[in-house]
RNA sequence: GGGCUCGUAGCUCAGCUGGAUAGAGCACCUCCCUUCUAAGGAGGCGGUCAUAGGUUCGAAUCCUAUCGGGCUCACCA
């Protein structure tokens, strides 16, 4: 409509104006929810350029609307002038809306093979809080792409190379308890889920390593400094001398420095470098010890990735990427797009972006995380040589991570780098502060859907209504429920911004919730089982809230092309609440089954069954499960 | 200190490329179940859109500065 008025507009433009105008002068919005009208034009352009009045403008234009057959009536409001369409006119648009298959989806030439990127953990410990962000926004994006047409590919790199494995490893080593036949634990003689098992040596790891640090700071203090460097030595008596005087804050950072300096000292750390470095060379042993540990993280990671309702198309390691990233260090360096210093280091030069000098290899010659980036891109793009693009679901401390990465790709030749995106999110926040896995403060991702599910339980067996279910039945139900609340919470907040997580809410099912969606779903599918829909004629007159409720639907295509160019899903889920509660709205006020008029009574029943398509199809952009009875 | 980012009701969040009286939910207060599911609906209370300037007919939105929170500037990943 907006286009048809625009073009009528300019059609007439010397007519109405005596001179020609400028088309950006033509600028619609939606009309008010208080006020009458559907389209609003505003005219201030045209009285700022012309030079006159408000009704002057909006009389002419009026006059020209008022010809319109979908036009029902002009309304002029200072300077707004408001536009009712015809109920014919939303009665057509609800009959293309209920004949369009798929409305809304699968748009046509927006062809193109993207990859997305999320979870992407490291294998020493389990999934949490910010792993499900990070999961279902990844899913979401994916899912969205989809909708737009395009073919997705969905990726993780699996960081299961590195120190932080190795503590792992050693750890389990050194002090895991021995069963009655003499073996250490297992996920098979535990019972415990695989990534539990790892991360709980992790932990030990941790706990030992730290309080061998507090030992050699106690040696110290002693006067002791026996098999230590003389520059340890002057690093600890310049510690302690600035600890004098120092209180909270200032006197806990130097007591952190004072820590790492005695961490870096300890036999444990020693121990876990010493078999990072038998990892590299590929000692038989240790390597089977790695594969061995990681493939019980991997299978507690499905277990959770499963219950999350998340895949993967397509898994990188990092322990093949490094490998490739290393090589194209060396050809950059011949290329001069890197550069070596008399150590050994390789850099690269971003001064003229506007960024620092970042090192792309070591002067051991061994990876950095750039390294082994710079090899992921460039496997996955040999991999699949068609890819239009690659998304990155990381948290936004990595920010300028990824925009050396992307930075670094181009500078080597790689056209396909200006078309990789990161996605950046914030991190989860609890009300007790901020997430720290050293202070276990951390909320596990089993632990969080379980008791998620189980509320959802409780409040379902409190209400009642699941009389004739069986227990299976409630049981699905209620992970339904959960899972839904808890990916419909974690998703309706802009991606980009730091959330705060309550558990409390998470569980809520008032509001704007994921349960108050899914309801809403359950009670059309009941309201659809006691009526047939046949036809529509399209003779009536609609009611305000059955045009309200064409309209949203009206912006559902919209809505996914918006959140899919801003790989934001929390577009999705604000408009699918927006739907439900208009329709919650429209359903109390209204009633669908009105014996004296078939025709209306179908019409609203064909409303129902459309905001029912959206909402199920939207719930599934989310990841969420829609239940038929509640 | 440099870069990036955020600041909207007591709390959690919407607010698209500048447009009319700033929008929800939670919490608090009133109402509404003999009509298809009350996990619902109607209404009330609650705002200097961090602050100060600027651009504009018009600013929560754009620009500048300031204040406050976060992230980041590692031969960690």
């Amino acid at each position: 409509m907006e286009n048809l008025f625009k073009e009528v507009i300019l059609d007439n433009q010397t007519t109405l104006f005596g001179t020609e105008i400028d088309p950006n002068w033509i600028q619609f919005q939606k009309t008010r929810k208080d006020m009458e009208g559907d389209i609003t034009l505003v005219l201030f352009p045209f009285v700022k350029a012309l030079k006159t009045s408000p009704n002057e403008v909006g009389d002419a234009i009026i006059t020209l609307f008022n010809e319109l057959t979908d036009v029902s009536h002009c309304q002029l409001v200072g300077g707004f002038l408001n536009v009712t369409l015809s109920s014919a006119y939303w009665l057509n648009r609800l009959t293309d809306i209920d004949s369009t298959p798929q409305f809304g989806f699968q748009k046509p030439n927006s062809k193109s093979t993207l990859m997305v990127e999320y979870s992407s953990p490291n294998t020493n410990k389990p999934l949490h809080l910010g792993h499900l962000r990070n999961n279902f926004l990844g899913y979401s994006v994916a899912e969205i792409l989809k909708a737009n047409g395009h073919e997705v590919i969905k990726t993780q790199i699996v960081n299961d190379r590195g120190i932080h494995i190795c503590k792992s490893m050693l750890a389990w080593e050194k002090f895991s308890s021995l069963n009655e036949k003499g073996e250490r634990e297992t996920p098979a003689n535990t019972g415990m889920k695989g990534d539990k098992l790892v991360g709980k040596y992790y932990v030990a790891f941790d706990k030992n390593f730290v309080a061998e640090a507090k030992l050699i700071i106690q040696t110290w203090e002693n006067g002791d400094f026996d098999g230590f460097s003389e520059e340890v030595k002057a690093e600890f008596q310049r510690l302690s001398q600035a600890k004098v005087g120092k209180e909270d804050k200032a006197l806990k950072g130097i007591e952190d420095k004072l820590l790492d300096l005695a961490k870096n000292q300890t036999t444990l750390l020693l121990e876990a470098k010493e078999m990072l470095v038998k990892w590299e060379a590929k000692d038989p042993q240790t390597y089977l010890l790695w594969s061995t540990m990681n493939s019980w993280v991997y299978e507690g990671f499905a277990t959770t990735y499963e219950k999350m309702g998340v895949d993967f198309d397509k898994l990188y390691y990092e322990s093949d990427t490094f490998i490739i990233g290393k090589d194209l260090v060396i050809d950059g360096l011949k290329s001069g797009v890197f550069f070596k210093k008399e150590d050994g280091s390789v850099w690269i030069d971003l001064t003229d972006e506007g960024l620092d000098e970042k090192l792309v290899l070591r002067s051991d010659g061994t990876a950095v995380y750039m390294t082994q980036d710079m090899g992921t891109a460039y496997d996955r793009y040999r991999d699949f040589p068609n890819l239009d693009g690659i998304i990155y679901t990381v948290g936004n401390e990595q920010d300028y991570h990824f925009q050396v990465l992307f930075l670094v790709l181009e500078k080597l030749g790689y056209a396909w780098a200006k078309n990789c995106k990161h996605l950046s999110y914030g991190m989860v926040d609890l009300p007790s502060g901020k997430m720290k896995s050293r202070e276990g403060t951390v909320v596990d991702a089993d632990d969080l859907i379980d008791e998620i599910v189980q509320k959802a339980k409780d409040a379902t067996l409190d209400r009642g209504h699941i009389e004739g279910m069986s227990e299976q039945e409630v049981d699905g139900l209620c992970k339904k429920i959960g899972l839904g609340g808890l990916k419909y919470y974690l998703l309706k907040v802009d991606p980009k911004k730091r959330m705060l997580f309550n558990p409390e809410e998470s569980i809520e099912l008032n509001g704007n919730t994921g349960p108050f969606i899914q309801y809403a779903y359950a009670r059309i599918q009941s309201l659809l089982s006691k009526g047939d829909i046949v036809s529509m004629q399209g003779q009536v007159d609609l009611l305000s809230e059955e045009k309200e409720l064409i309209k949203i639907m009206d912006e559902a295509s919209n809505t996914i092309s918006l959140a899919a160019e801003n790989l934001s899903p929390a577009l999705i889920a604000n408009y699918l609440y927006e739907l439900v509660k208009t329709f919650n709205h429209f359903y109390q006020n209204v009633s669908i089954f009105n014996e004296e008029n078939a025709e209306l009574q179908n019409m609203r029943l064909i409303l129902a069954q459309n905001t029912a398509f959206i909402i199920e199809n939207f719930c599934k952009l989310l990841g969420i499960e829609v239940p038929k009875k509640m």
